[in-house]
DNA sequence: CTGAAAGCGCTTACAG
DNA sequence: CTGAAAGCGCTTACAG
């Protein structure tokens, strides 16, 4: 089968008809359509997409544009995939295919997209990781075409976006902590410019503020968002003089480095240091002390994220009036065994620094 | 910038001139291309992909297919991601863009492929999470699409492949575990018809033969390649009577599961269990114990991936000429610290499986 | 209800 | 070396 003439050929009918009876449209006669698309299922016709596009200057398809910084890559955490799904769901049912576009760690994410856009290959984009400003988001807005981000900027005021809620996190987090009993907090905050680590310090510092907690830029520990970056989050917190009794992670995969470090100095979490991470995944649930964390359905998410992009589409919006322009994703506390009070915590001794 | 007709407009010369010189023909004055490139990156045109691909027939878009199965988005683990950027480094070098289909979870990979591939939106197909019996292959082959699976089949002969080398890491973890002491040694293996766990026994079973230790299917535990089926793989251990001092994992990440399991009736893993992971990576070198394992490249991965795809594309193939048209992936082993002889764990009383 | 025809944005023989 | 023209596979006003 190779194309629209062909099925029409066969049929004996113009290619017009053929295509009118394929894409649903009206003024075909039933009998005809049901033979169009008999035939069609038949003989595998499938619209090529190339000619549908420049026809009607739309791809049908949507594009997710994913970081390219090894910080991503390694430590997403099948994240996206998680996401996919939802977004998805909502797509299929305008058939709208969802591609992926990683941007390859060599080439520059601005350049990348523009190049992506360029080509036409998306009708809309989704684009992730945003930095407190992103270049990106200007240029997306100059082209015009439809875009939501997953994650705030600082210009955030002008463009659709879907963010987790880094602050309220950090916030419980810190409030949990000292209501346990807890007065030196430190936090794993991000090394990069990331949106998000601005965020999370934000609700870390309202947190230590509404408990009479004076904010110590000793215990923001800098890290990688990583088992590596928990790692050395940990070395840090074994420095540190007096050492916090508790920690906030920004990503729960730290936990992994952490409770490794821990352990070859004979420290545990959940007994020597208060710990609790970000998201409630498998991960965190199996470690043993089960971390602390934060629970957001990855599928819900990302049916709100396809919702919200859909409502900035004109030939969409009419299926979701009432669409929010952004949200703020809420997270529910899962408590673990990560985070006790800090009795046991602070009556260590502070002489094992050396390990 | 709309299209080449502004640009050629803009520089007063023909579409056709203007084309040639972007696309690098011959026969263009010099003049006359600098010109153009200067003016078309000073415009920001770039070609409309549809316009092309209509005209050559070709997308300059490569597919890569990932899983939809809750097991493959919840737990690869990154991996594609890591596989991605090596993929990039050859296409990018062709002009090639790599995007990611991810397939939905409530479609059927059989149909989502045949859409795909319908459509025409790439040239050719990465697919992967073969079953031993995948109707996707001889679906590609029938539309004489190229195609390069991730994972063989049992139809490997007749198509390029590249895959891991499942039975040499379980054949080498048999022969390690057996050279420490260890004669019962269980394997946790996949529940559903993914090819690798076919792979991944043979090379266990071998392992078994050539240490003079007999097969025994009781000590095959089916578990989900996750934190998860670590946990209930553990579960079914501490049922078993009399207890395998060691345990060969078919995946990393179950590592996790495990350990947790055993730390909830005050084992430990490394001391009380021998075990030996998959793939070497971050999650399982910040265990504790480390998780001895296997070490490979992703991006080392991908690159071969890419090159033989491309090996099989006449219009490529010239620039692979020795390209083999499948591949076993080896691994290297990384001692960790999770697979002692079997002393103290044999010699631990039996009581405790009402934990 | 259906057919004939235009045209989306490109690339590429073909003439000159 | 360049231009004019055909045509890739569709969808969609327009006629009838």
């Amino acid at each position: 089968m190779k194309g629209i003439r062909q099925l029409a050929d066969y049929l004996e009918i113009s290619i017009g008809t053929v295509s009118r009876a394929l894409n649903g449209k009206p003024d075909v006669n039933e009998e005809t359509r049901r033979r169009v698309l008999e035939a069609a299922e038949k003989l595998g016709y499938v619209a090529n997409q190339s000619g549908r596009s420049l026809r009607q200057g739309t791809t049908n398809v949507i594009g997710l544009m994913t970081g390219s910084d090894a910080q991503t890559v390694e430590n997403s955490d099948n994240f996206f995939m998680g996401v996919t799904d939802g977004l998805q769901s909502v797509f299929s049912a305008h058939n709208l295919d969802l591609i992926v576009l990683p941007c390859p760690g060599d080439e520059d994410p601005d350049e990348y997209l523009k190049r992506m856009v360029a080509r036409r290959i998306v009708d809309a984009m989704i684009i992730s990781s945003t930095r407190r400003i992103d270049k990106r988001i200007d240029f997306l807005k100059q082209t015009r075409l439809p875009f939501v981000t997953l994650g705030r900027t600082s210009s955030s005021a002008d463009h659709a976006w879907i963010d987790l809620d880094f602050e309220e996190v950090a916030y419980s987090a810190v409030n949990r902590l000292a209501a346990a009993g807890h007065r030196t907090i430190a936090v794993a905050a991000p090394d990069s410019d990331v949106n998000l680590g601005y965020v999370f310090m934000e609700g870390y510092r309202r947190g230590l503020e509404e408990n009479g907690i004076v904010y110590d830029p000793s215990l923001v520990i800098r890290a990688k968002s990583s088992e590596q970056g928990g790692y050395h989050a940990a070395s840090e917190w074994l420095q540190m003089r007096p050492r916090p009794t508790a920690l906030v992670l920004i990503y729960e995969m730290m936990a992994l480095g952490l409770y490794r470090r821990l352990a070859e100095v004979g420290l545990k979490p959940g007994r020597d240091l208060a710990v609790i991470g970000f998201r409630d995944g498998p991960r965190g649930q199996f470690l043993e002390p089960r971390l602390t964390s934060f629970r957001m359905s990855l599928h819900d998410l990302g049916v709100t994220v396809a919702q919200t992009l859909l409502s900035t589409m004109p030939a969409y919006a009419p299926f979701y009036p009432d669409q929010a322009r952004d949200c703020i994703w809420p997270m529910q506390l899962v408590p673990g065994e990560s985070d006790p009070a800090p009795a046991v915590a602070a009556s260590l001794p502070a002489g094992r620094q050396s390990l």
